[in-house]
DNA sequence: CGAACTAGTTGTATGGTCCAACCAATCAAC
DNA sequence: GTTGATTGGTTGGACCATACAACTAGTTCG
């Protein structure tokens, strides 16, 4: 066993719990029930970017960083079930400017309060420093992916 | 924008950032460079388990959480690149006792150091004692992530 | 021995994604 | 204005990973 022995840098233990939670993560998610059961859990990511703010497709699928075709795919549906809406964009006659419905937002914060409810009693045994100090870490985290999505220069990712 | 204004708790706020960072951290996989051209990415945690220790397949596939015929057809590629080997279990005929070759274990030292180097510089202005302390959190988030995937019983998921 | 069980493989279906081709509307230039 | 190029969005085809189900082969216990 080479590599137990071995886990070098901090970075590199990182790394290794960072495949794990991810990992863990995934398969939550696949067994989590789905709210609504037509929705894709990739659409909620969808619904809460276009509540912050409403966009045009493109600029979503960017913000998602999934492929525009999948977007309009997802948007679709959406729009079908009444989550979304398309209105005419001002500047572009081409465009059109999405936003959430009530339905949509009723969704979310649904969404959001029992993904809440989970972690409140997964963490039970948490401080809240803890929480907020993990949370911030991760939103550093988060952030600086953020960056180097937007210009990985610097070098290849692993 | 009823959200903003509204994160509500520390949990509902950890949770925004999980999904957050759990997605571009897929975008960063899917295009990052592979090791091995084969190599499907879903395989390194094969043999990141298989390198802590021999297993079976079925045991192999209930550590990653993934189904045990998946978990087959990847173990075959695998053994046909030759980073793993099937060798015979003792106590059963059935089974097959997979281990990781030295042509796998240097794969997945290259990989790590790959990794790492690529953390490092994403997280250079990070100190020590933060990444120290963001792996900690993380490493119990996946405990109880997997204790929890183990006895779901408390109540259902997000 | 034979029945019930278990480890693993293989066939099939599905969900989510990207790429490429396409349509439609706008803008630019003459 | 009319035409050519550009840009926003949609649709079709293919791909990849996975799960479920059927099957094979080895095992255990009566």
């Amino acid at each position: 066993m080479p590599f137990r022995s071995v886990p070098s840098t901090p970075t590199a233990t990182l790394g290794d719990e960072l495949v794990r939670v991810t990992k863990m993560l995934h398969v939550v998610k696949a067994q989590a029930p789905r709210k609504h059961p037509q929705v894709d859990p990739m659409a909620y990511p969808l619904l809460f970017n276009l509540q912050r703010e409403p966009m045009r497709v493109s600029a979503l699928a960017d913000a998602v960083h999934v492929d525009v075709s999948t977007v309009s795919r997802q948007v679709s549906t959406l729009v079908e079930l009444g989550f979304v809406e398309r209105g005419p964009d001002p500047d572009d006659g081409r465009a059109q400017a999405l936003s959430v419905t009530a339905e949509g937002t009723a969704l979310l914060v649904a969404i959001r309060e029992s993904r809440d409810r989970w972690l409140q009693q997964l963490l039970a045994d948490w401080s809240d420093d803890d929480v907020r100090h993990f949370s911030d870490h991760l939103a550093r985290f988060a952030s600086d992916l953020e960056a180097w999505l937007a210009d990985p220069t610097p070098r290849n990712a692993s």
